[in-house]
DNA sequence: TCGCTGAGA
DNA sequence: GCTTGTCTCAGCGAT
């Protein structure tokens, strides 16, 4: 018999797949990076070998015979970390799926079951190659029996092979010597004693001449170094308890059977499910070159004649259920939106996806043809699938629909896994499974997704048709997720209608005055001009502040400035540090001035500047799919961190203005996350706090610090203020004492205190963390989650971060509920009661809004109304309003 | 592309 | 002994 076999040692791969790799985790939660490395390093031994056999071999948990007696020698092993202990079945599992034989018995060594496998498989007269992370495998190196050893070098796998001649060459000893080897000089990650004082070179050279450990005690009177004669002499029973231990034993109870390991298609349809399920999306591709488990990609027909093109759209109005992709570009200067196509999806009788299509824009079907369509498909039909609706309702202005009757799988997919950034269709596709799409960047091949403009018509039919058809072909899988994580109610009537709102807020803009940010921009280069002369003299040369790294050297190297290195890549020049290390230098000072001034002058004054469009005013880009706890994002610009601590900083409000005839309403809650949290946690003091109606950090202040209420000072405020938020945050004694410039002890005690005055907070917080470390997520009050893999990482400060962000993310998150539910409903008010007035921005607490003269009364009211109404709590939701003629007086 | 820095809640 | 308050976005320099 020929041919070749591959034997793994599926432990210690794994293990070095673990070590080797960053983690990585699906959706869920679970860790799949050991997992991932394993499948890698499995296939590029594969692709090497071809090998007619695999078989993989595992240890059982059962502790074995060699375990036993070195434990009992000496203490155990390092525990394998959790996050690579479920790793195990998993792979057992994926090996399952893959069709791939796993060989295990109770009492005996991966290692013992790899030897007797390759001496039975050799005696069939197989060429075997075992790969292991395991040097004691050397032992078994034959002219047939071949040692692969793994190590992950950068990033990338290196394989090292060993045959009995490579071992000799290696090591100048036979493989069976290794085993002497080890029995002279131990092994302490093994647990393997071996003879104290005896190495490598003593033992090699011993063994060289004596060729065993039992013949070199024979001789040992003659063995030269004086200290390793008497070592062997008096550890010689130690020697032959390790020589034990590190002999594989190549006589295990186990069989080889050929028949199953026999390679055959690995790629089965359950392989692939699982490695779809684990996103492992790279390997996903090894299945395409299979065609057993190739599944037909979706067709997508393009249709361009307008008789055949109207047909369609009416039938899309007809159905009970459609995908539909609307491919268009809005100009950001314009404002105007271009249509390039729509992209279509219908379903068949069985609730399956029955054609899709797509209608470019041009000839007879105009763009306004096609908008038109999306108008009545939306106003039509049951229920709408698409993916980013929000970008569908601006190009088509749509009105608000009934509730349950557009279903956007991007927002789906983000209520079901807030945490990852990719929520790319052909993501969404994989995920649920649905027939396979091709992906953006196997389209365009290429990373970037090309704009609309740019698209060859024939790609763009691809792109949007795909992006429709996975558009109804996932959403009965994602909506029956929503339904059970009894996250459907958060979908439908939050996030949902909030698109409206967001696409509203995103058309109106806000009108800033170009001319004078750019005044304001000149001041700042004046500032920034003086600084900087300042700055280089004295330091005594020019350089570039705004670079860390010569800044660094500046201060810390010529400047001898104390204070030492503090980031990986150097010196830490953070303000914090800086105000730490010298406060009164006055180079100090000048940098910390030029970095405002620089910083007003890049991000505010100039990147605001260059958003303006043709209508005076900036439109910024509101996300609703991007943070891990359920706010909303701005980018393009991010109109959500507009300054406004400093005076200089906060200037800048003044270049936003109202249109004309109109002013500034802004309302802002009142510590609503520190009521979110008097209300989820039902502490009794904390809700009375709030009854009284008094400025509730001098409350805390009065109750923490023991003093009557009138009697607080000012530092006791600003301290109970500093423990209010931190408690909301997860805080640590060490991180509050930073905030409040105290020692570390004084801050423990202060959250001792708080602790101790409301003790229904601490109890609350313990028990976030708990159920959160049970369920593996935290939960909003109206049901939004937040996965939390964390908490169970091995890692001490993973690990408490997780608790930090299990106590952080219901409280940020249920407040953020609380305001999108706000921003619904004042929105409706001022549609339903046709005011003029419009929000324009939000800012994570607050709403702006651009009021028309004559309503402000009506609208403060509404706000008034629907802000403080919008949730139920144990304590009021109070608000604060002003109004204004620029942001400036408003806020 | 990554890390640092700093603006906001 | 080690770490150290949440969530973001943008600009810059170094790679």
């Amino acid at each position: 018999m020929s041919g070749k076999i591959v034997l793994i040692d599926g432990h210690s791969i794994l293990n070095r797949a673990f070590y080797g790799l960053p983690d990585l985790t699906a959706s869920g939660g679970r860790h799949t990076g050991a997992v991932y490395g394993f499948l890698n390093i499995l296939f590029k031994i594969l692709e090497e070998e071809q090998p007619d056999y695999l078989t993989v071999a595992f240890d059982t948990h059962a502790p074995t015979f060699r375990h036993k007696m070195y434990e009992a020698y000496k203490g155990t092993r390092h525990p394998m970390p959790e996050e690579l202990r479920e790793q195990v079945p998993l792979t057992q599992e994926v090996l399952k799926a893959m069709g791939v034989p796993i060989v295990m018995k109770e009492g005996f060594e991966a290692d013992d079951i790899l030897g007797t496998l390759s001496v039975k498989a050799e005696r069939e007269g197989l060429d075997v190659s075992v790969v292991s992370g395991d040097r004691d495998l050397l032992q078994l190196a034959t002219e047939k029996v071949l040692i692969r050893i793994p190590r992950t070098k950068a990033g990338k796998t290196e394989i090292t092979d060993y045959h009995a001649g490579d071992v000799e060459e290696a090591y100048g000893l036979t493989p069976p010597q290794i085993v002497e080897l080890k029995a002279l000089m131990g092994d302490t990650a093994d647990n393997i004693p071996g003879v104290p004082g005896i190495g490598i070179k003593t033992a090699t050279k011993i063994l060289k001449e004596y060729g065993t450990v039992e013949n070199a005690y024979a001789h040992v009177e003659n063995i030269r170094p004086q200290k390793a004669m008497t070592a062997l002499r008096d550890h010689y029973d130690s020697a032959l308890l390790s020589e034990k231990l590190a002999k594989i034993n190549t006589d295990s109870p186990v069989e080889l059977d050929l028949e199953k390991a026999r390679l055959e298609n690995l790629f089965t349809p359950e392989a692939y499910e699982m490695f779809r399920d684990l996103g492992f999306k790279k390997l996903l591709t090894r299945f395409e070159a299979d065609p057993a488990a190739e599944k037909r990609v979706v067709e997508v027909r393009t249709v361009t004649g307008l008789q055949e093109a109207d047909a369609l759209l009416k039938k899309a109005a007809g159905t009970d259920r459609a995908g539909l992709y609307l491919l268009q570009q809005t100009d950001r200067k314009s404002g105007k939106c271009r249509v390039y196509g729509l992209g279509l999806s219908l379903p068949d009788q069985k609730g399956g996806v029955g054609g899709t299509y797509y209608i470019p824009a041009g000839g007879f079907v105009t763009e306004n043809l096609l908008l038109d369509a999306v108008r009545r498909i939306a106003g039509e039909c049951p229920l709408l699938c698409t993916f980013g609706f929000k970008e569908m309702v601006r190009a088509a202005e749509l009105p608000e629909s009934a509730e349950g009757s557009v279903f956007d799988i991007k927002i789906a997919a983000y209520l079901l896994d807030p945490l990852t950034s990719d929520y790319s269709f052909d993501t969404i596709a994989k995920d649920c499974g649905t027939e396979r799409v091709l992906s953006a960047e196997e389209i365009f091949q290429s990373k970037k997704i090309p704009l609309p403009e740019q698209m060859e018509e024939d790609k763009a039919a691809v792109y949007a048709g795909e992006t429709a058809f996975t558009a109804l072909a996932a959403q009965p899988l994602l909506e029956r997720k929503l339904e059970e994580n009894g996250m459907l109610a958060l979908f439908r009537g939050m996030e949902m209608p909030l698109v409206y709102v967001l696409a509203d807020m995103e058309r109106a803009g806000i009108r800033v005055l170009p001319e004078e940010l750019e005044q304001y921009g000149n001041r700042l280069t004046e500032g920034i001009r003086q600084v900087e002369a300042s700055v280089y003299e004295q330091a005594g040369e020019t350089f570039n502040i705004n670079s860390p790294k010569q800044l660094g050297e500046i201060l810390f190297e010529k400047m001898k400035l104390p204070g030492g290195k503090k980031t990986k890549t150097g010196y830490s020049t953070a303000a914090d540090v800086l105000e730490k290390l010298a406060p009164e230098a006055p180079i100090v000072r000048d940098i910390l001035e030029y970095r405002q001034l620089t910083k007003l002058k890049s991000t505010y004054a100039d990147g605001l500047a260059s958003f303006i469009a043709d209508d005076g005013r900036i439109h910024s880009v509101f996300h609703q799919t991007i943070t891990a706890t359920g706010r909303i994002s701005s980018t393009d610009p991010n109109l959500q961190n507009i300054p406004v601590r400093m005076e200089l900083g906060r200037q800048i409000r003044k270049v936003f203005l109202p249109a004309e005839g109109f002013v500034f309403l802004d309302a802002d809650y009142s510590q609503i996350e520190l009521r979110v949290l008097a209300h989820l946690s039902g502490d009794r003091k904390l809700i009375d706090a709030y009854k009284m109606e008094k400025d509730i950090h001098a409350i805390t202040a009065s109750q923490v610090f023991h003093v009557p209420f009138d009697q607080v000072t000012p530092l006791q405020r600003r301290n109970a203020k500093a423990v209010n938020f931190g408690i909301v945050y997860g805080i640590s004694s060490f991180g509050l004492a930073e905030d409040l410039g105290i020692s570390r002890k004084e801050a423990a005690e202060y959250i001792e205190q708080y602790y101790q005055t409301y003790p229904g907070i601490r109890s609350f917080l313990e028990g976030l963390v708990t159920s959160a470390r049970e369920k593996g997520y935290s939960e909003t009050m109206y049901g939004r989650r937040r996965p939390m893999p964390e908490l169970k990482s091995s890692n001490f400060m993973q690990r408490q971060f997780g608790e930090r962000v299990a106590k952080n993310a219901p409280i940020q998150g249920t407040a953020a509920d609380i305001i999108k539910i706000a921003m619904i409903r004042v929105n409706r008010r001022l549609k339903q009661e046709k005011l003029r007035s419009r929000l324009i921005l939000q800012v994570h607490d607050e709403l702006l809004l651009e009021t028309a003269k004559d309503e402000l009364e009506t609208v403060s009211r509404i706000l008034e109304e629907e802000m403080t109404g919008a949730a139920k709590l144990a304590v009021r939701l109070e608000i604060d309003m002003h109004t204004g003629n620029s942001w400036y007086e408003a806020k």
